[in-house]
DNA sequence: AACGCCGTTCGGCATTGTCGAACGTCGGAC
DNA sequence: GTCCGACGTTCGACAATGCCGAACGGCGTT
């Protein structure tokens, strides 16, 4: 790609790599994966070590990522206009709804997660800001993927029975996710839980995000295995709320 | 820095410099600042903006960080082993003590804090996972620097009238903290918020972070305004059972 | 209407980072 | 105990790389 720094793309790569796999690489791993010589990755990674963002554990020599790159997702967070304006309204989304909401993006391909409020009487929850999820088997992603430009990824893998892995009946269903202005998932990433989305707009009316709420099925839906209506409204309204803040209005 | 990349650098310094200022920056004012050409801090912008480090605000044409940041810091999240080890005790700890419970180590001349266990009782609080805290007013600041062989920094920003800025009396009150190995904060940081903190070692002795408890000063301090030595206990303790478990037990 | 500031583009030069081979060291295998 | 292989690291030479500075078009202000 000309016109950009390789050096730094080069870089880009090893901190996804270090990300997607379960933690510390060693370096020869690192240089055959991306076709680098060992020399070159060696000093790519010096320099990432000297700025923080990765870290080597002295008895193997191999790496991890740095403490430096929290403080920078956690910045990310605090100017994130989608995730700020969400705040707001996502506490009374979960205390109105019951359940669990959280709020998402798209990132390479997957869902990330910006803002997540836990189910409101429950015990302990994992937090998971920061994380991503598929596309085509969550509710949030649906709603992505029914208004982004790109087309679908080419890959639909399968979690449960449930998952729509073919890549037709998926277009089917983000149609009527563009009719109908929300989407639902049910048992289709994990059993015996559902999850209903809407879209959020920003300026200009461009859908910049999701909002949804996901629990267990028997919560979520009803006795004729369909999200309930009252929860439906419920997304939508504050979806509608997020986008007012966002100033999808004007204009 | 011989043997470093150098565009990897600069790059570093650009991330750090948009998650230090209120948000958006304006290409010149990067290039300004860092004293580099216009045209050389292009490149490297639109570098990281493909790699989702960067995003840029098609209106202003102003700059901010990207959301691939956020996943990176999640992942560091779950490689951090201080972290994982430490999680199981956190816990405990704040039920214990009825607290809210940080975990953090050394970046950059701060405090990260990189777990938080809300107050048990209590209501909203807001996650500081990933914040900067000053290391010489805060008391797992306070044990990161008695164990640290890197000298205090020089700027000791005053937050409160009992903040410890004057250089020898910081230098004495390490000395405290080493010999007794734990270390308080009362109101240094926060009016009528107190704190107590004690080093986690690692492997080989090492202290590798602090783990420590902080809540109104009437409830962290006895009548005579000195840490309640039942809290002093369960925060050594808890730091003493993570040690154990980062493996500073063996050699 | 002209100015100043912004983000962006482009070409030439040399600085910069890349490559490949060689080194020291550690662990496991035999 | 002694190979052997693999690892992370260092180094020097080449040229490809990304840096610089000047020029461009758009926008808001003066």
């Amino acid at each position: 790609m000309p016109g950009t720094v390789q050096s730094i793309e080069r870089a880009a790569a090893i901190l996804r790599m270090l990300a997607g796999g379960t933690g510390r690489l060693g370096l020869g791993e690192i240089a055959r994966s991306l076709d680098l010589a060992k020399g070159t990755t060696h000093g790519i990674l010096r320099t990432l070590q000297v700025v923080g963002f990765v870290e080597q554990d002295k008895a193997s020599g191999h790496y991890q990522l740095g403490a430096a790159l929290l403080h920078l997702g956690t910045s990310y967070l605090d100017i994130n206009e989608l995730r700020s304006r969400s705040i707001n309204w996502a506490d009374p989304l979960a205390a109105r709804s019951g359940e669990a909401v959280r709020i998402g993006t798209v990132l390479e391909g997957q869902v990330l997660v910006v803002h997540h409020v836990f189910r409101p009487d429950d015990t302990f929850q994992t937090l998971d800001i920061g994380t991503l999820l598929p596309l085509h088997a969550t509710a949030l992603g649906k709603v992505l993927l029914a208004y982004r430009s790109a087309g679908a990824p080419g890959e639909l893998e399968q979690f449960t029975r449930r998952t729509v892995v073919a890549p037709r009946e998926l277009a089917l269903a983000l149609d009527e996710v563009r009719a109908a202005g929300w989407a639902a998932e049910i048992e289709e990433l994990t059993l015996g839980q559902a999850a209903i989305a809407a879209p959020i707009r920003g300026y200009g009316g461009l859908v910049v995000g999701a909002i949804g709420i996901s629990g267990l099925v028997e919560r979520i839906c009803d006795t004729r295995y369909r999200p309930h209506p009252r929860l439906v409204g419920y997304v939508r309204d504050a979806a509608r709320a997020v986008s007012r803040d966002l100033g999808a209005a004007r204009h």
